[in-house]
RNA sequence: GCCCGAGUGGUGGAACGGCAGACACGGCGGACUCAAAAUCCGCUGCCCGCAAGGGCGUGUGGGUUCGAAUCCCACCUCGGGCACCA
């Protein structure tokens, strides 16, 4: 590239031995990050354990925790916009460490995952050397940014030492239930103690008839407790991706029902999966997240994710099947009487004992006197219900999401010739199968209300069913659409899905009739509690966390299976369970579009690695290994807690660390600066929180959240171009010429986006490090807009900050002999002022992560200084020492240098912060701004801490002033001392 | 459709309800130089004006206020999230 020469060829004949480019930065970035490493500068002292080293000195500190989002070791590298984040976080840890923190600040390696696993496939290649040669690489750009991470804590997922203990939370999660009393996670031993003592009753699928513990057999009894399991298996409809091989967790799965992950198709199909309890978490989740500082919309986003909504199930009795009833959920008990139809979702377990064999002939509404063709299904009339029922069902079930959406939302369903009573009028109403009710939310059953409720009144207008107003429509609504009061329902536009009086809703037992929503829901809330018919529930868009995948380069599960096909967690003494060595690393299926083969692990294919002999505590027997390996979310649930301790071998964390660090009297708890993409809202961040929280229940760690402040950096985007065939071209080579944009002679498109391979304008780090040096990247990318914005790159503005460090330093380095050119002679007074001034802006800047405009008032600083030294040949000490100091979080290996030059030994790192001399942060006098009518008119001096008559005095001297007053009278006059006077008049 | 967030010079961006455009890039002019680069100095929101000066300006339209980029309402555009969740 043509550019290295421009900027980098500090060596050529007629250049200063010692100026600032980027061969000078490059050398001295090289040593210093060298001196960092050998005198072990940033090593954070742990109170106690192995890396207690320095705690004598570091007692005293307050502590901080700062921390990025744990990168995947990508084999493309590093681009410029990759380390945004980190520099973000290394200038606030050496900002703080300078103001006397003990700051913990460290990265490792999110390392288990698809990419390095698919590579493996094609190339044989084991994902373990391919992902050890990508952490390698992506330590080498990251050292070179000079980044001041203890070394000694950075974890790769993937290092055994580290899986074995997230295996051991495995356990941990294994071995808990959810104690809805205690709200919160008890271990499984407590759940047995009280059914041996016959304190809680042993329920659930496994114990249908609900016999007593002891009266169990001892399959039955693990069955039941494996019921109540945080982490249990299910048989459940499943994400599965053929082209990745495994089942996704549902925020694995875009909007558009593909893999978010290589946007592969996904289908839906029942499997039986490891499943984690999150749902058990819910109501925590969303109540504390009032004790954390995070962006708004990121906690919005996790509220909205989680769905929480309060309602009722209520049962509907099935018409002719004495005993069987029809559970529905609703969040609007309240239309319970506008009722005219149900829906159940088409995989509902119930469908298959209520579908007669012929449809109806008897007339069993008011409202339908015989079964509608449209009833029928929408594969012809002439086959009965069974027939109906199961072609609907495999035409739902062969739909993508893509096409749900193609289709519009057309309300389809079919009836199932079957009829449940409303429990309000006792109407028997049609039980119908339709699509847009899903079996995973609710009980996967609806009461249909079409005037209240839109989903339904589209249905109800589809299949022509009756549309019953049971809540009367406010005024404002019917003007709206032009409706008179007495117009019924079925002719109005859209459902009336407000609040208001209920009307025709009453019957023998109750009547809601008149009353205000809320009151309705309470009313007919107890009359349903009173007559057994329902019970007030809240329910979640949330769902359990699927648990496994099937793929090889992951962690696997420390689980076997007995003779009776149940599982078994392994002790902790057997952990960790290891990769066994493969050389086929490819999933059984690959075609993209097969939804109907069955998945198979890997692992499975290891038959000696599968099938093992151990002795559990009951003699040798031979077991089944779990064959799934956990999903990538696993390793990074709890790194920031391994960082603390990572070469512990009897804890995930030693408690005294533990505390030391996630303590802290600014806030709750939880590592006190978390960066990171806003793309980790709901992955990542929930997952994480839960297992805190299980963590934190077990009484492993001792705050209830893991990240106090979250903050979201934003993006660095980049310009991209297109020549007339529409291709992309290389951005690097493009010219700008007149605000048109030129490849050669041939104009281009100017496009903007993401930094990419695809789009040819990546821009790396190693371009930066050859063309600038480190300390010129790390400026450039915190000066060119706040953290938290996203921006476009621009490579000719890093040519501002390299000046700017080429300024400084020749403000302190004769560019000829390398000798300093600072003396001890004192600044001058408005030097002074600008110094101090500077100070308690930068101070204050970094303290709030405001790096752009704490650079912009270094730059002013600066300006000031080589005016002075312009001046006198020489630069005052007393200004250029903080100078450096202030600038030593930004451009640490510069200032550094400079620091040595100036003839200090060792590491500015620890040295304090300059603190601002309020004396010179004083004025006498300040311009004050004259307004008249609010228009700025004059400028004029006021002393300062003058009074407002002195204000208005000196207003009304100024001659421009008195020009605009004369002849109108005042009416008011505003006084904002040191700020601006203004005349009202008129 | 619903929920967030953002719209300021040619560009990136500053601005406790109080002088809009700090700082930087780019541009223009000057000094230095045989020349160029580098460096240094000055100017640089738009319009009118020789100038002094004046007018207009923070997506659009309203409002609150002595005073609004900032607060409120409506709308437009862009970005992100969710999307048949009963």
């Amino acid at each position: 590239m043509s550019r290295s020469s421009e900027h980098g060829g500090g060596s050529s004949d007629d250049r200063p031995r010692y100026r600032y480019d980027a061969a000078l930065a490059t050398t001295i970035e090289a040593r210093w990050q060298d001196y960092w490493e050998d005198h072990h500068t940033f090593w954070a002292p742990n109170p106690v354990g192995p890396l207690a080293e320095g705690w004598a000195e570091a007692a005293g500190r307050p502590k901080l925790y700062v921390l990025d989002m744990f990168p995947y070791p990508s084999g493309a590298g590093l681009h410029v916009g990759h380390p945004l984040g980190y520099i973000g976080t290394d200038v606030y840890a050496r900002y703080w460490r300078m103001r006397g923190r003990n700051v913990l600040h460290a990265m490792g390696y999110d390392a288990f995952g698809l990419p390095a696993e698919q590579y493996a496939v094609q190339t044989g290649q084991h994902p373990r050397v391919t992902t050890e040669a990508n952490i390698a690489n992506m330590r080498r750009q990251l050292r070179a940014l000079g980044l001041g991470h203890d070394p000694r804590r950075g974890v790769a997922t993937t290092d055994v030492p580290y899986y074995r203990w997230t295996q051991w939370i495995f356990l941990q999660i294994f071995g808990s239930w959810y104690d809805p009393d205690a709200d919160r996670a008890r271990p499984v031993t407590d759940l047995v103690a009280e059914f041996e003592a016959g304190t809680r009753a042993p329920v659930g699928p496994a114990n249908p008839d609900g016999t007593p513990w002891a009266e169990l057999d001892p399959v039955t009894r693990r069955r039941v407790v494996d019921g109540y399991r945080l982490a249990y298996r299910e048989e459940a409809t499943v994400n599965w991706c053929p082209a990745l091989g495994t089942v996704l967790a549902n925020e694995e799965v875009t909007a558009e029902g593909r893999s978010e992950r290589g946007n592969h198709p996904v289908f839906r199909r029942p499997l039986t999966q490891w499943v984690l309890a999150i749902t058990a978490y819910a109501d925590r989740l969303i109540a504390d997240l009032d004790l954390v500082d995070w962006p708004e919309p990121i906690k919005v986003m996790q509220r909205n994710w989680i769905g929480r909504s309060v309602g009722a199930n209520v049962r509907f009795p099935v018409v002719g099947h004495a005993g069987l009833d029809l559970e529905v959920f609703t969040t609007r008990p309240d239309t319970l009487f506008g009722a005219t139809y149900m829906v159940v979702a088409p995989e509902h377990p119930i469908v298959d004992a209520i579908v007669p064999p012929e449809w109806p002939d008897a007339i069993l509404t008011d409202a339908v006197a015989d079964v509608p063709a449209a009833w029928r299904g929408i594969f012809g009339t002439d086959v009965g219900p069974p027939e109906a029922v199961r072609r609907y069902r495999e035409f739902a079930a062969g739909k993508s999401e893509l096409e749900r959406q193609a289709e519009g939302r057309v309300k389809t369903g079919v009836f199932t010739g079957a009829f449940a009573r409303n429990p309000t009028s006792g109407d028997a109403i049609p039980i119908f199968i339709a699509d847009y009710v899903l079996m995973g939310y609710g009980t996967g059953a609806i009461m249909a209300v079409p005037a209240h409720d839109q989903r339904d009144f589209e249905f109800a207008r589809e299949f022509d069913l009756p549309i019953r107003c049971v809540v009367a429509p406010d005024d404002d609504w019917l003007a709206e659409r032009g409706l008179d009061r007495a117009a019924p329902a079925g002719e109005w536009p859209e459902a009336f899905v407000g609040a208001g009086a209920a009307v025709a809703s009453a019957n023998v037992g109750v009547s809601l009739d008149g009353l205000a929503t809320d009151d309705a829901k309470r009313v007919i809330g107890e009359w349903l509690a009173r007559e057994g018919l329902g019970t007030p529930t809240v329910t979640y868009k949330l769902r359990d966390w699927l648990f496994s995948r099937q793929r090889y380069w992951g962690e696997p599960f420390p689980i076997v299976y007995d003779d009776d096909g149940l599982p078994v967690a392994l002790p902790a003494a057997m952990l960790p369970v290891e990769l066994p060595e493969l050389h086929d690393f490819a999933p059984r299926v690959l075609d993209e579009d097969d939804h109907s083969t069955d998945p198979e692990p890997p692992l499975a294919r290891v038959a000696d690695w599968v099938e093992v002999e151990l002795d559990l505590g009951d003699g040798p027997r031979r077991y089944r290994r779990e064959t799934n390996t956990m999903p990538q979310w696993a390793g990074s649930c709890w790194y920031y807690l391994r960082y603390l301790d990572p070469t512990n071998d009897d804890a995930l964390v030693d408690p005294d660390v533990e505390r030391y660090w996630m303590q802290s009297p600014d806030h709750t708890g939880g590592v006190d600066l978390y960066v990171g993409g806003v793309e980790h809202a709901v992955l990542h961040l929930l997952y994480a929180r839960f297992w805190h929280k299980v963590l934190h229940d077990l009484g492993h760690v001792s705050t209830p959240e893991p990240f106090a402040r979250l903050f979201n950096q934003g993006y660095i985007q980049a310009h991209a171009f297109t020549d007339a065939r529409g291709v992309y071209v290389e951005a690097a080579e493009v010219e700008e010429r007149d605000g048109r944009f030129f490849l050669g002679e041939d104009e281009v498109q100017r496009e903007y986006g993401k930094m990419g391979k695809s789009l040819r304008n990546v821009v790396t780090p190693d371009d930066m490090y050859r063309d600038y040096g480190a300390d010129t990247l790390r400026l450039y990318e915190m000066f060119m807009g706040p953290l938290d914005a996203s921006r476009p790159w621009s490579t000719a503005d890093v040519a501002g900050v390299h000046r700017f460090l080429q300024r400084l330093w020749r403000n302190v380095v004769d560019e000829q002999t390398g000798e300093t050119i600072v003396d001890d002679e004192p600044a001058d007074d408005e030097t002074r002022r600008v110094l101090h001034r500077t100070i308690a802006a930068v101070d204050a800047d970094m303290a709030d992560m405001k790096f752009n405009t704490a650079i912009a008032r270094l730059f002013e600083c600066n300006n000031r200084l080589t005016q002075v030294v312009g001046e006198r040949g020489r630069a005052p000490r007393e200004v250029v020492e903080p100078l450096v100091l202030m600038l030593a979080p930004l451009g640490p290996h510069i200032a550094e240098e400079l620091w040595g030059r100036l003839g200090h030994d060792g590491s500015c790192a620890f040295v304090p912060f300059p603190a601002a001399d309020p004396a010179f942060l004083v004025v006498d006098e300040v311009e004050v701004a004259v307004q008249v009518n609010g228009k700025v008119r004059a400028q004029v001096a006021v002393a300062t801490g003058a009074d407002d008559a002195a204000h208005e005095g000196a207003a009304r001297a100024d001659a421009r002033v008195a020009a605009a007053l004369a002849g109108v009278m005042v009416r008011k006059v505003v006084v904002v001392p040191g700020r601006i006077v203004n005349f009202v008049v008129g």
